[in-house]
DNA sequence: ACAAAAATGCAACTTCGTTGCAAGAATTTT
DNA sequence: AAAATTCTTGCAACGAAGTTGCATTTTTGT
């Protein structure tokens, strides 16, 4: 299956007509291993879409548990691609964020599962959110 | 010692100057448990400074250790007081923070270390940023 | 109290994100 | 396959959030 069928199939999972630019923004995020800030989709997308368009997509593929947001410590919104796992409203993105420092990548590190905090008495967890920060593979090997 | 006082002796230990409007937004945190945002300070202090100050009085009081950002998943940054061993350019804010979904409000764990989290190989870790989301002490038993 | 240094407030500006609405594309129906 | 319907897009306008330059005021050190 090539990337335009499996485009089209991700947003008719989803109940979603398929347009010009749901298509475009969906494979910038399933060419890019890590995550996409909104000002980089609008640049990698050629600037052919108005601003507004980008942000109701990405709006939209968040409602439908097509991608998911990650909170960062510089105050910008970074959307990454979600595992099949996610439906509309139930994102199971119970996993570690990795931040490198050296090349501003943001990737989910889906494989890491987060650790159990020990919360004070009366405390009640529900969601835990982990974001490191460090150096990534790549970087660190390729100096 | 009163508060006042107290007041005078963080600024001045980080060579500020001691002014109205710093003594008063350093006031807000020192009564606050939880963290503020930008939007509450201007509230709370009763509109009397101009927003340009309340912006650089933040951002002065990061750059001095006084006070620490937490990133949320709304993307609004959160201030909170920093610990004693914060100094200028280097937080020791290896702590979990907490939000209340019930309240809204943000409060520091200090006393609850930031788990270990494995990573992938190649991986280096520098920072580790844990933000646990759920129902705190106070709503939980006062409801 | 005075001079030097620093902080404040104002105005203007940029960036980011949202909303209403008309025009255009995609989907469904016949 | 074309028409009708539904949904999406782009435009314009708007509002919130944050920044910068500069004149004025406040703080500090002597």
């Amino acid at each position: 299956m090539n990337m335009t069928q499996q485009i089209q199939q991700v947003l008719k999972r989803n109940l979603l007509s398929v347009t010009e630019s749901r298509s475009k923004i969906l494979e910038l995020f399933l060419q890019q291993n890590g995550a996409l800030a909104h000002a980089d989709i609008e640049k990698k997308s050629g600037s052919s879409f108005d601003r507004v368009t980008v942000y109701r997509t990405l709006q939209t593929f968040v409602e439908k548990g097509i991608i998911h947001t990650i909170p960062t410590a510089d105050n910008s919104i970074l959307y990454a691609l979600c595992k099949d796992e996610c439906t509309a409203g139930r994102h199971h993105d119970h996993h570690v964020h990795f931040v490198c420092q050296q090349c501003g990548n943001t990737i989910c590190l889906d494989d890491i599962t987060v650790p159990d905090v020990r919360l004070p008495g009366g405390y009640q967890a529900r969601h835990v959110e982990v974001v490191v920060n460090g150096v990534c593979k790549d970087c660190r090997t390729s100096h």
